[in-house]
DNA sequence: CCAATCCTTTGATCTGTATCAAAACGGTTC
DNA sequence: GAACCGTTTTGATACAGATCAAAGGATTGG
């Protein structure tokens, strides 16, 4: 099961076509190769040695941390186009753990390819880039779950959710949640209880509609207010 | 205000000094500047173009994010030998705030003289390196505040300052504080009120003896226990 | 098509932490 | 060393969100 990824229909939102054209060139040294996970598969653990980086062709990943008290938290949720595994990169070793929510088809880039793509100066900020916008992305989201209410921090994922869709050409208000609401709870540090009720609120507040995990955003400045101060009413109730 | 980094005091831990071997030759390219900041000073500010690559000399400073709400999160403190700024490689700008918390003396290599050094592999992949354990150790601190009790927080805190503190290659049982409660609980998600207390509840156990900022850590085996099962009592009450 | 299982919603109650308040402490200035 | 200021501790109370509980819905497999 190889591909060459100048004949992925991914584009630019794939990982390695997002790279700079000079990297195109080396793709036949890339030689990606490309595997199916189904359903509750893990692509990689915390602990185990990294043996590559991983692009999402399709379907849906979490990423989550295993803490010392046993439990598990969510830090993470990944679609088509996202790059994976680039936390190896530290200490060799995963720190983080890689399950699929649904059946997927992810690219790998072997680590000792992904190394020799390195040695180039254009590829290596690429993926200095992506680290870095990794590390800007899981930073906002340690700042959100340490200080927003329950409400302000179920608005700021839904527009996150939108606006990754939106991203990938599909609409931004209305979208399918590819997690279960025990996942949401975990990802924003709540319960799945509260998250189901702050659903409901909302859609009692007529901002939006939700049928199990299918959502349709009907007041989006509404939700956005959330975020700017979650107690304070908003003109179209 | 020059300095050749060959001859810094601060060796291996200081962030140039970490580099490899390679690294050192290609010094007089790096050319560092040192600079001076005061207590409340700001080094660089989210939003800001990144203007280079900080290496602390002496001193602490934090880092935080603004939030849309105009509330502010810490979301890390940095001491000696710590490299700050690497998160402005994703977009250019940075995403977070950098303050002195003591005055500071701080190495700065200028962007344009870094894009130099990143041709070269080894000194590239140290870089890659620094972003993915700064993505790990935020990876942990998010997971941490998003499921751990006040207890289980404040304990890792002391953990971690204790541990840092080792690796610096002072006691890890006798160190100062270099943050207000305030900015505890800001790190941490708690308020000052909970972070006193939560101190005062340790001190009651006879686990840590706390004078203002300075902490002597009398029973270390228990603050660990905290991790894994916060409410059962340790067997040296 | 139905049973079995899991996921989601909603309700009632509880609790850990926030909030409000005030006193004690520590450092700084004159 | 007295007066001042910000910081820290401690106490009393309130509340957001957790927990416990139970009843729908949805999805899966036979």
């Amino acid at each position: 099961m190889r591909a060459a990824c100048t004949h992925c229909r991914l584009g630019k939102l794939c990982f390695p076509h997002a790279l700079p054209a000079a990297f195109r060139t080396l793709l036949p040294i890339a030689d990606v190769q490309r595997s199916q996970l189904a359903r509750g598969e893990t692509l990689f653990s915390a602990g185990k040695p990294q043996t590559g980086i991983h692009a999402i062709k399709a379907g849906f990943l979490k990423t989550s941390i295993p803490l010392p008290d046993g439990q598990s938290k969510i830090i993470g949720f990944h679609a088509m186009g996202d790059a994976l595994g680039l936390d190896g990169l530290g200490w060799g070793n995963h720190t983080t753990d890689a399950v699929a929510l649904s059946s997927c088809e992810v690219c790998v880039i072997p680590l000792e390819r992904f190394e020799k793509l390195l040695v180039h100066p254009t590829e290596s900020i690429h993926v200095q880039q992506l680290l870095a916008r990794e590390l800007s992305r899981v930073q906002l989201h340690a700042a959100s779950i340490g200080v927003l209410t329950a409400k302000q921090r179920v608005a700021t994922f839904l527009l996150d959710m939108s606006g990754r869709w939106e991203a990938r050409g599909y609409s931004k208000n209305e979208f399918v949640l590819f997690m279960s609401r025990f996942e949401i709870g975990n990802y924003l540090g709540l319960t799945f209880e509260t998250v189901s009720r702050t659903f409901s609120y909302f859609q009692a507040k007529k901002w939006l509609t939700v049928h199990g995990k299918s959502v349709l955003i009907l007041n989006m400045p509404a939700l956005q207010a959330q975020l700017i101060s979650p107690n304070q009413e908003f003109a179209n109730t």
